[in-house]
DNA sequence: GATGAATGAGAATTCATTCAT
DNA sequence: GATGAATGAATTCTCATTCAT
């Protein structure tokens, strides 16, 4: 017969440990990567002991997996506002692209230190994570299918296999993300590449110097 | 005379030897990945002494790179061959691209356990192998970009910041890679696959719609 | 009055807090031995908090001596009883000791749970308890004996060390209560292995063959 | 191709540090108990390092095992010796009873701390070592039967249930070797107990009273 | 009195690396 | 040069116990 206020003071106090331990690993996760952070020094930066962390998680991988959750969640969120805005002509659907793109970013940015993490070690954890991580790419492919047979359909995108160009869209997305994250392209030129990928990813190679046609 | 005989014996025995841990240690990482891989699981698969492999090699990160950097040079020798080949026209250009990317497809599947590896683990044993497999990508990216650069000037592609685009290429062509070794997609689709994907790089989403212009 | 009211209310209801603890602990120490049982899984089946535990026992072993303490009081009241009927021959001897038999056995199987800890656990525990055992087991001895005394006097029972054999003949209800609780005897034949026992009891494996002299 | 003699070398210096570890092991479990030992008390011990121990066994468990397999074995191997020496008459079958509790005894003064061991902590480690424990106790019950069914053939034993009377014997064995480890008998008290055991275990608590006739 | 979150000492276990043979 | 037994530092994980609410 506890009291209701204190079963719930009790379980406010939980989830605050629990968010600084998850605050702490993302932190530590990200400066050392996956395999090379242990769980002392996550429990040492979050100032709680060494048992609390085992209270709110199995073990390394599961806050890990709990960082994870949270990010994808997040992303594909914000990726599926698109969903209102159906674009209704070509300058529209590219528009519109490029609103998603910069949402992302957007939301990438403001998570830099997981999607950090989440790109670069999360399939070197085990086969579970590698499989979560590729799901999670697949159904971003599936959105963009989604807008992509949309905009064939009203004849402002080029017949083609949907399914191969939408992965072929996300692939592309996330290698830029990956050469972000690696600092290889510099944050100032961001729009400038938005709109060099976007135009490629529109107009190819070949554009409209119209010599080339398909075999 | 004889040492010399014997000098030379016993350094063809060494490097069978250290072949034989190569050998091993390609299998088990390609199977378990890097961080899930222990020395003695090499050793044993070798069948060589414990103590042998560190008379060979440092320690399990430098077997790792060893067998990186074997895997790097196939790959750049198996694309830099187009290079004898500079098209003439858009067409020629378009199949000298499928070109190389079938004999890169090839060279993937020949060394399929490597490749499997240096995707999804080097990036996660340290910062220099990372800042390593991002050099090797951006090499690729540099020899895309010099074709690039050459077809912008013959007119046979679009006017571009031909080095955002070669990543974009580049990049696009490592994704599938991921999806192929993460068995996203179906060995036997991938000539279609490669087509569909060329015309996506060479035609972009518009392709020859027409209706898309430029901001 | 009414605080005196209170105090009385509140014993009970931490009597029964602690009856609870006492039979979860009951249960989970025989399912799964002394040293297996942790003390949080006791308070989950109990449904009570982990710092009540503390409030009514001192430590796991402290309950577990709670139990014990519970068992040998009722199995040495179960036994006593017999003081009432001194056998006035050997029939009625022979007689007393099946009824006493089975008044145990009626308590062991009323309390099969705790016998189970306090046969196969309580003496690996520490010494303490372990002197507790075998102390219980020696006064049951000495019960024993006073009624081999009284029949060896009476001239119904053989001369000799009746200290030894009374010993004997506990060590032999013990040993038979070990097997049962292994399940190494059958249930069922409780009835006819208690006549064999006490025929073996009283004749050996002599009997009247009467062909073996003492040397 | 290492040599032979190198690999007896070798598996020499193994053994050698193995039994060191046995025989260190052995001597803390009869001191503390199985469940009060730790593994880097074993280690200390035997002036190994922790991680030898861990190339020779298991865990804890597995030593443990291993120790009682060593005992068991030298404890059948003394008992059935007696098997070259069938009875001719129930005087031979009583000296031949003597004899064999004589050698046991010898085995079992010979290798006190791991049958302290074994009777006090094997049944509190598992399901599995209680298991073996009792198969243990079973198999000595099956030689004493074949004896006892022997001797009840020639008619110098009584007409019994050999099985149960089998265990009973058994039991009574592991009773006192119970109480002497426990130290609650004599050890100079051992000839005269032996034999009142034994005429207990032959003529019963009634013997030649000749006055008590089976119900 | 009751609660259960927090604790941290302590135990088990792993595995890269060494070194005598 | 090769071997593999030995090592122990480093890490994970458990669980009895405390204590603020």
């Amino acid at each position: 017969m506890i009291s209701e206020l204190r079963k719930i003071k009790n379980l406010e106090k939980k989830n605050l440990t629990k968010e600084r331990l998850l605050k702490a690993a993302k932190k530590i996760f990200a400066e050392k990567g996956y395999h090379n952070t242990i769980v002392s020094e996550i429990v040492k930066s979050a100032g709680v002991g060494q048992g609390t962390f085992y209270r709110n998680f199995i073990d390394k991988r599961d806050i890990f997996e709990n960082l994870l959750n949270e990010l994808t969640e997040k992303l594909l969120l914000s990726f599926s506002d698109m969903s209102s805005e159906l674009p209704k002509n070509s300058q529209e659907y590219r528009d519109a692209s490029v609103r998603a793109i910069r949402r992302m970013i957007k939301t990438v940015i403001e998570n830099r230190e997981l999607v950090t993490i989440f790109i670069k070690e999360a399939v070197s954890v085990d086969r579970e994570l590698e499989r979560k991580i590729y799901e999670f790419q697949m159904k971003f492919a599936q959105l963009a299918k989604y807008y992509l047979d949309y905009a064939i359909e009203k004849g402002f995108a080029r017949r083609c296999d949907s399914d191969i160009v939408s992965k072929s869209v996300v692939g592309l997305g996330f290698s830029f993300l990956n050469m972000w994250l690696a600092e290889l392209i510099d944050e100032k030129d961001v729009d400038r590449i938005i709109n060099e990928v976007v135009d490629f990813a529109f107009f190819g190679l070949a554009g409209n110097t119209g010599t080339i046609r398909k075999e």
